[in-house]
DNA sequence: AGCAGACCGGAACGATCCGTTCCACTGCTA
DNA sequence: TAGCAGTGGAACGGATCGTTCCGGTCTGCT
C-alpha cells in the first residue's frame, strides 16, 4: 500500500480539494497558500495543473458541472416548487456561485464551459417555468432573479464557514419569501445574525 | 477668479470624489487611479492625505456619517414602516455599505469612528424597533438582519452605475417583501435583469 | 515688475508579492 | 540495485504599488 503512487494519487485530491477551500476564501489568493494548505510542495501542484489559469478554470467548471448536476437532479423533483427552492438550496450550501463566478475573469474559458453554461442556463429556466406554474412564484420574477439571488447569499460571509451556510441559509429564505406570492408560515431559520458578527471585518488583519 | 486657491479648493472635491468612485469600484485600486481619475496629479493626493490609510479612512467615515445622517432623517418621519424601508433605499442607494464595510480592514480605526459606529448601531435599533411596533415587519427578524440585508444588495454589481442601482433596488424590494408580514401589492421594480446582463465577469478583461 | 512660495505633474525608487522554474532528494518499482 | 516518477522548496524575474522628490508654473504680495 501507500508508496509514492497512493500519495500521488491522495494527493490529486487533496490538493484540489485545499484549491477550493482557499480560492472560495479569496479568489485572488497566491498558489503558494494552496499549497500550503494542502500540505504539500509547490510541484506537486505545477506537475498537475500547468498553471494558475488551469487549476481555477478546472476548479471553476467542476462548480458548473456541479450546478448542472443539481439543476437536473432538482428537475426529477415531482413539486414544482419544492424542485425550485430544493436546488437553489443546495447551490447555496455548495457555494457553487462564488465559484463560477466570483472566479469569472481570472481565466479564458474553454469551449466546452461553454457549453455547460448555456445547457445550465436551460435547466434554470425550465425550473423557473416550473415555479411559475406551480403558482407560487411571482409573476414578475424571471429567470435572471437567480443570478441576484445567488449573488445575495453569496455575499453573506463570516470566518466560520459553517456559520456562514447557517446565515446564507437565513439570507436565502429572506430572498425566497420575498419571491413567493404566499407568505410562508416557516420562521427564518438559524440561530440570527448575533451582535457584532457581522463586524469581523473591522477586527486588524493578522 | 479661478487661481491656484481656487484650483486647490475645487481638487478638495474632485479628489475626494474620484476617491470615492475609484474605491466602491475596487477598493484594492492604486492609488494612482485616483489621481488619474481626478485628472491630477499624485502630489495632488499626498498634499492632502498623509497616505493611503488616510485618504481610505476619511471615505469611509464619510459613509458611516451619512449612514447616521440617514437614519437620523428617516426617524423624523411619522409612518413607522416607511421610515425604515426609505432608509434602507436611501442607503441602498448612496452605496453607503460599500465605503464603510469593504473599505474595513484596510486600514486603523479612530476612536470617533467607533463612537459614530456605536451611534449608527442605536439608530438602526431604533428604526427596526419602529418597523416591528408597525407590525409589517416579520417578528423574528432582528437588528443585524439588516446587515444581510445591506449585504446582499450591495453585492449587486454590474458595469453601468445607473443600471446597478436599478437592480439594488429590485434587490431590495424582494428582501423587503420577504422580512415583511404583509404581501406586498407593488411589482417588482426596475427592468428586470436581461439574459447575460450578469455575465459581464466572463468578458475577458480590457 | 519681480520674487517667494504654494501648488502641481509625474518620473523614479524601493519594497513587496507572486507565478514559475529549477534542482537536489526520496523511495518505489521493475 | 538502477532508474525514474514524484516531491519540497529555494531562487528568479517580472509586475505592482506606495511614497518620495524634483523641476516647473502660476499667484499674490511687495
Amino acid at each position: 500500500m501507500g508508496g509514492r503512487r497512493a500519495q500521488a494519487a491522495r494527493n490529486n485530491e487533496v490538493i484540489l480539494e485545499a484549491a477550493r477551500a482557499v480560492f472560495l476564501d479569496d479568489p485572488k489568493a497566491p498558489i503558494a497558500a494552496v499549497a500550503e494548505r494542502a500540505g504539500v510542495g509547490i510541484s506537486a501542484l505545477y506537475r498537475r495543473y500547468a498553471g494558475k489559469e488551469d487549476l481555477l478554470r478546472q476548479l471553476c467548471h467542476d462548480g458548473l458541472r456541479r450546478y448542472v448536476a443539481e439543476a437536473e437532479s432538482a428537475l426529477a423533483e415531482p413539486d414544482d416548487w419544492a424542485a425550485f427552492t430544493g436546488f437553489l438550496a443546495r447551490v447555496v450550501d455548495a457555494d457553487v456561485h462564488s465559484l463560477t463566478v466570483h472566479l469569472a475573469g481570472t481565466f479564458t474559458p474553454t469551449e466546452e464551459m461553454g457549453r455547460d453554461a448555456m445547457r445550465a442556463n436551460e435547466l434554470a429556466i425550465a425550473l423557473v417555468e416550473r415555479a411559475h406554474a406551480s403558482g407560487r412564484l411571482r409573476p414578475d420574477a424571471v429567470v435572471q432573479d437567480l443570478g441576484l439571488l445567488l449573488e445575495g447569499c453569496a455575499a453573506v460571509r463570516v470566518p466560520d464557514p459553517e456559520r456562514t451556510g447557517q446565515l446564507r441559509r437565513r439570507q436565502l429564505a429572506v430572498l425566497l419569501a420575498g419571491l413567493s406570492t404566499a407568505p410562508d408560515a416557516d420562521p427564518l431559520p438559524g440561530p440570527p445574525p448575533a451582535a457584532g458578527e457581522l463586524g469581523w471585518r473591522w477586527r486588524q488583519r493578522e
